[in-house]
DNA sequence: ATGGTCGCCGAGCGA
């Protein structure tokens, strides 16, 4: 079973783009984020045209998210757990069966909580919110961890894990993707138990996932690795192969982000 | 280059 995960950044201006990848790709799992798009007006029966099942947790023109599946999708949860008071639409969770058994998939926008500082030098409202989602999803991944079984938690973190995984580094040093509170909440959730795909299978190899629109950073490769699949023990005991699918960022009309994927024995 | 580029929608924010 082939997963991949994709900020698609607006899902009205990227159909195109999006349903080729879908074509060319053929992912039989597409976790998708910032569809900006109400559930109501987003564009399902493209999807379904294709083959999909479609699941999604959308809100008006920020954020949302949804979940693209061959097989049935089961089990929808929307909303991250522990505030019942935050209307942002970032999380979504279902279970898919594939041949050899079941996978739970939880697609995930994380805040990005820029400006992270205030004009007194305080963390601003927009960091604290990105903070104190990472720590409801470290909860909910210490749930998920105590199922015991195989569980893919990917999107897009907005986190940057470690100097690699940027072209430029010291470009990032205050910015709420990489400064030392973040990193430390991002290795807190990794450090739970969970294995990410791509880095995994692929040491030592280029992370870049993100390309700001902005100054050439595509046509420089001025990439930051910011889109991860971290998985369960025992969806990590299925890893077959993980990729970043980089030639997408140069395509027609592209997101800023590009699609990373992996393939489960499932 | 103290801007630059997108997407949302129809002004200015978010990234």
């Amino acid at each position: 079973m082939r997963i991949a995960t994709f900020n698609i950044n607006g899902v009205k201006a990227r159909l195109p783009a999006v349903t080729a990848w879908l074509q060319s790709s053929a992912p039989d799992i597409a976790l998708l984020q910032e569809i900006k798009s109400q559930d109501a007006t987003f564009p399902r029966s493209a999807f379904e045209d294709l083959g999909y099942n479609v699941e999604t947790h959308g809100q008006k023109s920020f954020n949302g998210v949804a979940i693209l599946s061959k097989r049935p999708i089961e089990d929808v949860v929307r909303g991250l757990p522990g505030d019942d008071a935050d209307e942002q639409a970032r999380w979504i969770e279902a279970t898919v069966s594939g041949d050899a058994g079941a996978v739970r998939v939880c697609c995930l926008y994380l805040p990005n909580g820029n400006p992270p500082l205030d004009e007194d030098g305080e963390w601003s409202a927009k960091y604290r919110y990105k903070l104190g989602w990472m720590a409801r999803l470290e909860r909910r991944v210490a749930e998920l961890l105590a199922e015991e079984t195989p569980a893919v938690i990917a999107g897009d973190y907005n986190v940057i894990p470690q100097m690699e995984d940027a072209a430029r580094p010291d470009d990032w040093r205050d910015d709420a993707l990489f400064m030392d509170a973040t990193r430390a909440a991002y290795r807190r959730i990794v450090n739970l138990g969970l294995t990410d795909a791509y880095r995994t299978l692929n040491p030592g190899a280029e992370t870049y996932s993100f390309w700001d629109y902005q100054a050439g950073a595509w046509r420089k490769n001025d990439g930051i690795g910011i889109d991860h699949m971290l998985l369960t023990p025992q969806a990590a005991d299925l890893l077959q192969a993980a990729w970043i699918e980089k030639d997408v960022r140069g395509g027609e009309k592209p997101s800023d982000h590009t699609p990373v994927g992996c393939e489960l024995n499932l």
